[in-house]
Order: structure tokens, then sequence, then C-alpha cells
DNA sequence: TTTATGGCTGTCA
DNA sequence: ATGACAGCCATAA
């Protein structure tokens, strides 16, 4: 555990419900650019107990990424859908889910 | 130390 | 629009 797995967390647990981010959105948001994949890997190995959204992350295309090993990737969709993210054609509409930590959205 | 794999991404043909 | 590739990095073997 170092400075950089908890500055995911930490930006993950900003997420807000009903909203998305992906990869390498949150890599820059915790100062690591460019390493998305680290990001996946950080979220893949965090102890349930942080209790972290991890399902509202996603990949660049807005589609929920699939693992190779669980099936959780099917779990983190009915997760988003029951947050009021809706997907077509398995995809997300980005415009209009992902996460704008700045914006303002009037 | 080297290789392979894993919840990715931007670029280029 | 789509697929191949090359970077990015942590771990495990």
């Amino acid at each position: 555990m170092n400075s950089s797995y908890r500055a995911i967390y930490a930006v993950v647990s900003d997420i807000p419900p009903g909203n998305v981010a992906t990869y390498g959105q949150v890599a820059s948001l915790a100062g690591l650019h460019g390493q998305a994949r680290r990001v996946g890997y950080a979220l893949s190995v965090s102890p349930d107990s942080l209790e972290l959204p991890w399902h509202r992350v996603i990949n660049a295309r807005g589609a929920v990424s699939a693992r190779t090993r669980t099936k959780l990737h099917v779990m983190q969709r009915q997760l988003l859908e029951q947050e009021g993210v809706k997907f077509f054609c398995g995809k997300v509409d980005l415009q209009r889910f992902q996460w704008a930590p700045l914006s303002c959205s009037s």
C-alpha cells in the first residue's frame, strides 16, 4: 500500500452515485496521468472493507471491462443500472454520465 | 532478471 | 469506423 493507491482510492470514493469515471480519468485525478492500467490493478486488489464504488469506474469507451478470471463485470453493470446509469448496446453515454469533478451542472 | 498477465488508452494505418 | 500496436506499471512465477 503506497500513496498512489490511496490517491486512487480517494478519487474513486468521490465519484457520486449515478455517475461514472474512466480509468484514465481516475489516474489523472490521482496524479498518475497515463497510468490507467494501474488504476484497474489497484481496484482489483482493493479490500472490500474500503467499500469503494469501484463499479463506477469503466473504460474510455464507456463500457465495463471484462474480467479474465471473475464475473464481477456482470454485477458491475447491474449496480450501475441500479443507480440510474443507462446502457445502450452495452455502453454508457459518457457525454451524459461521466463524472465532472469541477463542473457547474447548471 | 526476464516473462507474462491484468478491470487501459491514445495513436496510426 | 475498426483493428493492430506500443506505451504505462504492479505482481507473480
